[in-house]
DNA sequence: GCCGTTTTCGGCCCGACTGTTTTCAGTCG
């Protein structure tokens, strides 16, 4: 039994009890110790053998007893009570947005509506405006949230979203009446999805500021309109909310704004031990009333009695209890990328010259860029074959001479085949500076199969990184069926890095794997996977994955030195 | 249901907006 399959069962005993009415501190216990685990750095079950799942945040005497009794047969008794009290078609209704537990209650006992298809048929209808507390207008909003979820809009790539929001904070910025205008919320901690976009607004005016802004041509519907916070819906059916906040307000708005709503909740129990009142406005001193408006971020976290925590790790993952304890990690920065080693060129199926790409990286200020074209099998990609590739080292070698300030690594992006196979034979992978490993076909094998693929590839002493890990592509193609756990371990034994590759719709190694690598002791690379030199700039989406990931500047072997780097590659 | 550098009992983050209400409950982030 794995931790987030715990958790699972913890969120779901929640959600029942919620819908029962239960006491909501009660509810919030359950979430809390469900969120603690499903963050749990280690396996549940090691804590277990040491006798000490007290020491996980928010779980005691009863919630430790049915982490017990759920690993030991897979469920407890009042869980599964619970589940035969609670039809399952009310849990599912939490996830209509608008509509929450109370409303599912009175809508449950009086019409005895138990799915979302039958909530469908009854607002139709008009049944759901006769009962107590809900009338036409909840009733619409009820068939405008199934819609919602039906359609499955609500996810976004980070990439898209920030485009949006950028333009945005722009147009907000060229205001007259706006003093500055904000990204905040999971686009400023840079999740690889997100929902919606925040924005926050420094202004007197914040008439005139929403005004304004309810004038944007891409607006298709406004959602809610008050006198500081409005949300509206784009017509690509992205949800944005904009703020606006007086300035002496900025900063304990933007800290409130950027969220998570986890890390925010755990900041204010803390001020409130201290005496202090913790909200959008400022810092409130219990004891005398006197409110203190904050000049920045890192002041509130002073406050506090911490240092500050960068956006990228706000999300309740131990961040706070590292901050207290002074042992946050020294987060790794653009700036510190040194080069890529994974790039395609017009080779294969890349856009620019070898010259081109590393004329783009030297202006990028990288001191070297690795050509990884495909290899032989992949015929879609143009992939290279041996007769190929050895007049493209040729050329590498000549340019090399001509271009002053970088240094082009050759390498290439050998296919596992399917049949566990490399597509190149090791004495031609070892002429290679940077070899790259991926799978680009075999997707619908068997767990074993594919886990049992790249970790024979690890085990190839000329194999320096395994790319795009899982084959995930954001909100296209769910990940291959692949034993990440393995994959780590193999890679720790065999000295192998891991990508995390860049790609927008890839960030692949993922933010939780990394963190989870860096504790086993693993080296990753940051590299975009660019087919046309331009694209180099994605290395920023790796960077914030990386960063998410707790990772430091001696995680990522290429912020190293170029000679640094060839010692690293080479030490396998 | 959890927790304690005031506490083993009595607290538990905070405020905005909407809709259905005659003063507030429900939902959201």
């Amino acid at each position: 039994m794995k931790n987030h399959e715990i958790a699972y069962i913890l969120y779901e005993i929640a959600n029942m009890l919620e819908i029962k009415g239960e006491n909501f501190f009660k509810i919030r216990a359950y979430r809390n110790a469900a969120h603690e685990i499903e963050n749990l750095a280690i396996d549940i079950q090691k804590l277990v053998n040491q006798n000490a799942l007290k020491e996980i945040d928010g779980v005691g005497e009863a919630i430790s007893g049915k982490i017990y009794e759920i690993l030991e047969k897979g469920t407890c008794r009042y869980y599964e009570e619970l589940k035969a009290e609670v039809p399952r078609g009310l849990v599912d209704m939490l996830k209509i947005p608008g509509l929450g537990a109370k409303r599912i209650k009175v809508i449950y006992d009086n019409l005895k509506i138990a799915s979302i298809e039958e909530l469908e048929k009854a607002a139709n209808s008009k049944q759901l405006q006769t009962l107590p507390g809900i009338g036409v207008k909840t009733e619409q909003s009820i068939i405008r949230g199934i819609q919602m979820i039906k359609g499955r809009a609500g996810r976004y790539l980070l990439s898209t979203a920030l485009s949006i929001a950028q333009d945005m904070v722009t147009r907000l910025s060229s205001l007259p009446s706006v003093e500055k205008a904000q990204i905040a919320g999971s686009l400023r901690r840079k999740k690889e999805m997100v929902g919606d976009i925040d924005l926050l607004v420094v202004s007197n005016s914040h008439q005139q500021v929403t005004e304004s802004f309810l004038k944007f041509p891409e607006i298709r519907e406004v959602i809610a309109k008050g006198s500081t916070k409005t949300s509206v819906i784009l017509e690509l059916g992205i949800q944005v909310d904009l703020r606006v906040v007086k300035p002496e307000s900025f900063s304990a708005a933007l800290l409130h704004f950027t969220g998570s709503k986890e890390h925010n909740t755990k900041l204010r129990s803390l001020a409130l031990r201290k005496g202090l009142r913790l909200n959008e406005y400022g810092i409130i001193n219990l004891d005398d009333g006197e409110i203190i408006y904050p000049q920045s971020e890192k002041e509130i976290y002073k406050e506090l009695g911490m240092p500050y925590i960068i956006p990228e790790i706000r999300e309740d993952t131990g961040e706070v209890e590292a901050a207290m304890k002074d042992s946050l990690p020294n987060s790794v920065n653009l700036k510190d990328i040194k080069g890529d080693l994974h790039v395609h060129s017009n080779w294969s199926d890349g856009v620019s010259s070898i010259e081109e790409i590393a004329l783009y990286a030297k202006k990028l200020g990288y001191e070297y860029i690795a050509i990884t074209d495909h290899s032989k099998s992949l015929k879609i990609a143009r992939g290279l074959d041996e007769e190929k590739l050895k007049r493209q080292l040729e050329l590498i070698y000549e340019l090399n001479k001509k271009i002053d300030g970088i240094k082009i690594l050759s390498g290439i992006e050998v296919d596992i085949l399917s049949n566990n196979l490399l597509d190149f034979n090791d004495d031609i992978l070892e002429q290679l500076d940077v070899v790259v490993a991926s799978i680009h076909t075999g997707f619908k094998q068997e767990r074993d199969k594919i886990t049992g693929r790249i970790i024979r590839a690890c085990e190839n002493p000329n194999v320096d990184i395994i790319a795009h890990p899982t084959g995930r592509l954001l909100g296209r193609r769910a990940p291959y069926d692949v034993d990440m756990e393995l994959v780590l371990q193999a890679c720790a034994q065999t000295n192998t890095i891991l990508e995390i590759n860049s790609s927008p719709d890839r960030l692949d190694i993922n933010d939780k794997l990394a963190r989870k690598a860096k504790a086993l002791g693993l080296k990753m690379s940051i590299n975009t996977d660019a087919h046309v030199a331009e694209r180099l700039n994605d290395i920023k989406y790796g960077v914030w994955v990386a960063r998410r990931g707790w990772l430091e500047k001696d995680d990522v072997i290429n912020t190293l030195p170029f000679e640094c780097l060839l010692k690293e590659l080479n030490s396998k």
